[in-house]
DNA sequence: CAGTGAGCGAGCTTCCGCTTGACTT
């Protein structure tokens, strides 16, 4: 029996540090938590000092016995979690469950897994740290007051099945007043004017851009005529050099962003993705918030940076932490060896591995350095001056291997590549330039853009809520609970001016472009926007993008031993609960409703609001002797912004398109989208194509269309009963028997499968399918949105 | 799978953070 038992967090950090510290010691892994507080109410006792009760939960009573067994034959019990507040707590569990002693305990902590940071911990352990136990639970107990008591508000005042918490809420929050401020945004319009010059020498041509822009188009035209008959000049010549610094290694945070802009990652892939790699001891851990390299890692840098590129491109750079409430328990995420600049894996592992590596190994690589010219160029009729401006790049330094995405590129409008960093041709202070051509195009100011997942992320981090643990898991979550949906949207064309000077003649055309197209961005739902204006409404404090920031400060003061972790949570409840109390008993049941106006068919009113599944339009009352008309809203339309007229609409489907084969055929829109529906059986429309506007003609073809379809669907009937066939699948061949579908068995040729087989296989679906069955469904549950789940009942 | 839209009121839902599996259909 080893003499030794170490406890971490992590099995692959375990598996590490054993090989650091040889057969004296036993390392295992406590596998984050290992008790939690039970899921009832009696949880914490709020009369009674917040004292909580805790249970192992299920799935980890195995590894709390292994644990326990072992600790009592060690000699020593090392309590090796992470140096946070999470880690101290989970180490305090330990210490309570397994039933430790404390004098053959000790609290040890790292923030690298190296083997000198690990032996170094060794020679200096410490007690358990109370002050900072007190803080988590003081987290812990705030988390789950906020969330099991404003949960059932919700659940009574607007829908069962709907959830609040410190963070999600927040989150929804963000993403529906961005919502708002763009439906409120106005764009407005002004000319930018584009010169274009023969420089004289050659055939070289300089591109300039007037810095001023022009309100209106007369103004912009106005200008275009005052050049028809201008001399243009350089006025003034400048050359400055500039530098960009590489940015930080990755945390969680910035890994999500950039494998969103760059690799199209959601931040759920993203992690799954880093965790495979750490995994295979690919990475350094990658939930964490440090920018910090070990020692280690920054000699590894020099090293592969000095050999692969040249010692001029090395340059070492220590990292500081920005993000409010960091706690760096771990280093940055950065390759395991630098020296290897790729691996072995799939796609996503490789293309996420690189761009790790790549980062890592540019923030410790030298600044490029550019020269910058900026020519101004004199307009002999007006005083405005063009400015030409050029960039080259004169050492590369870490752009050789890394170059940081952004999000808002283009965000002026710009969308021609017109900053295009190029070499200035050679020019002269009081040369002639030769005008080639003029233009004013008319550009619009843009709103906010819509957050994406990782955006969000982002957005969080900087407020400080959420944790590098937590941040996919938040964004799943108010997806699941339909607050808030991920989608594209098509754009709306828009027409813009452009005024052109060629000749010595200005003349003006209108083009089309598409604008407001969106794609993987988070939109909020109407559930969404209802269940945040009801919490603003009644629990200002708890969705105030400063309330984590605030209790987050408290929570340091008792870590530091300033606080009491009792009275800081008596201060909070006392009033929370008051207006959980008051909100139940005052407040009305929350439907979003508004009126819309009048029908002026039925001279009925119309309105809108969310019912039982979803958001819908009304025409009259219940209270009418004849049942109002419903009709739900499309994707893409919300109870806040949707027009009486688009509302009205909507009672246009479903609509009789003609006849076919003596049966009627109908367009609707269902649960999946518009379809046809024709003697019961239900057509897709293509997208793009309007219900409204299908004609007979087209309806026909669908459906031509989708049966020959399915007939190439199907390999194979069988002889023995036509409810047995094979059929092509969205995953490759597989058996059709009657409501079954099965699998066919790896290695099984197509053409040999015997209707023996087919029975075989359903047999052992049947049975097997008890135990499966049960799990699976609770999965969809859980996933399903929440109209699916009403239906189920 | 492609509808529905009132409500008798059972019994259920729910938080955040720490970790990894067993699932993909």
């Amino acid at each position: 029996m080893a003499k030794n038992l170490l406890i971490v967090e992590s099995p692959a950090k375990a598996k590490t540090i054993e090989g650091y510290l040889g057969k004296d010691f036993l390392v295992k892994s406590s596998y984050g938590h290992i008790r939690d507080l039970v899921k009832t109410d009696d949880a914490i006792d709020t009369d009674n000092n917040f004292q909580q009760k805790y249970e192992v939960p299920a799935d980890k009573k195995a590894i709390v016995s292994e644990l326990k067994k072992l600790a009592k034959s060690a000699e020593t019990v090392w309590l090796a979690s992470d140096e946070d507040r999470e880690g101290e707590a989970i180490s305090w569990h330990l210490f309570e469950t397994l039933g430790l002693k404390d004098e053959n305990t000790k609290r040890i902590v790292f923030h690298e897994i190296t083997k000198p940071a690990i032996l170094k911990a060794i020679e200096s352990p410490r007690k358990i740290d109370y002050n900072l136990v007190n803080a988590q639970q003081a987290r812990r107990v705030l988390d789950r007051l906020v969330g099991f008591e404003l949960s059932p508000v919700l659940w009574k005042k607007v829908k069962p099945s709907l959830s609040a918490g410190r963070v999600q809420s927040v989150a929804v929050r963000l993403i529906v007043e961005r919502e708002r401020e763009i439906n409120r945004f106005e764009a407005e319009a002004s000319y930018k004017v584009v010169a274009i010059f023969n420089t004289g020498k050659g055939k070289e041509q300089l591109k300039a851009e007037l810095p001023q822009r022009f309100q209106t188009s007369a103004e912009a035209e106005q200008f275009l005529k005052d050049c028809v008959s201008a001399n243009f000049k350089v006025g003034n010549l400048e050359t400055k050099p500039s530098k960009r610094t590489p940015a930080a290694p990755f945390t969680t945070s910035t890994l999500q962003q950039e494998a969103s802009r760059k690799l199209g990652f959601s931040v759920a892939r993203t992690m799954q993705v880093a965790q495979r790699l750490y995994e295979a001891g690919r990475i350094t851990y990658m939930r964490t918030d440090s920018v910090n390299l070990s020692d280690t890692a920054l000699q590894a840098a020099r090293a592969e940076i000095t050999s692969a590129y040249g010692d001029h491109y090395h340059k070492q750079r220590q990292y500081r932490t920005k993000s409010a409430g960091a706690q760096e328990a771990h280093e940055a995420i950065r390759p395991t060896y630098f020296n290897e600049h790729s691996i072995e894996g799939d796609n996503s592992e490789r293309r996420l591995y690189e761009l790790i590596w790549k980062r890592s190994i540019a923030s410790q690589m030298s600044e490029a350095e550019f020269e910058k010219t900026t020519a101004k160029i004199n307009v002999s009729t007006r005083s405005e001056d063009f400015v030409a401006t050029g960039e080259v790049l004169k050492f590369d330094g870490f752009l050789k291997v890394y170059m940081e995405s952004t999000d808002d590129e283009d965000q002026e409008g710009f969308d021609d590549a017109d900053s295009d960093n190029k070499l200035l041709p050679p020019l002269s202070v009081g040369q002639d330039l030769q005008l080639k051509n003029m233009q004013a195009t008319e550009r619009f100011s843009r709103a906010s853009a819509r957050f994406t997942e990782a955006s969000l992320v982002k957005k969080l981090e900087e407020l400080g809520i959420g944790r590098p643990s937590t941040y996919a898991p938040t964004i799943s979550t108010i997806q699941n609970r339909g607050y808030v949906v991920k989608e594209d949207r098509d754009g709306k064309e828009r027409i813009y001016e452009v005024i052109s000077l060629e000749n010595g003649l200005v003349s003006s055309v209108k083009k089309t472009e598409i604008t407001g197209a969106e794609r993987s961005k988070l939109f909020p739902t109407d559930i969404g926007v209802l269940v945040n204006d009801f919490l603003v409404q009644h629990f200002k404090d708890i969705v105030d993008y400063n309330f984590t920031a605030t209790v987050e400060k408290e929570f340091d003061e008792i870590a530091q031993g300033y606080k009491e972790w009792t009275d800081m949570l008596s201060n909070f409840y006392g009033p929370f609960h008051s207006e959980v109390q008051d909100t139940l008993e005052n407040a009305d049941r929350a439907t979003h409703e508004r009126e819309l106006g009048v029908d002026p068919v039925s001279g009925k009113p119309i309105s809108v609001r969310v019912g039982r599944f979803g958001p819908l339009v009304q025409i009259g009352s219940a209270d009418d002797e004849e049942k109002p008309r419903f009709a739900s809203l499309r994707k893409g339309q919300m109870i806040e912004t949707i027009t009486f007229e688009e509302a009205l609409d909507l009672f246009n489907l479903p609509k009789k398109v003609g006849a076919f084969e003596e049966k009627e055929m109908t367009v609707a829109i269902g649960r999946f989208g518009p379809y046809i529906r024709h003697n019961s059986s239900f057509y897709s429309l293509p997208k793009g194509v309007d219900p409204l506007d299908v004609t007979e003609e087209q309806a026909i073809e669908i459906i031509v269309e989708k049966r020959q379809k399915d007939k190439d669907k199907i390999i194979r009937v069988f002889e023995e009963n036509d409810e047995a066939r094979i059929e092509n699948g969205r995953w490759g061949p597989f058996v059709r028997f009657g409501k079954q579908n099965l699998k066919i068995p790896k290695g099984t040729e197509v053409e040999n499968i015997s209707y023996a087989d087919v029975l075989k296989w359903a047999e052992e679906d049947s049975k097997g399918s008890t135990g499966k069955k049960t799990t699976r469904a609770t999965k969809t549950t859980k996933a399903a949105k929440p109209a699916a789940r009403a239906k189920k009942k």
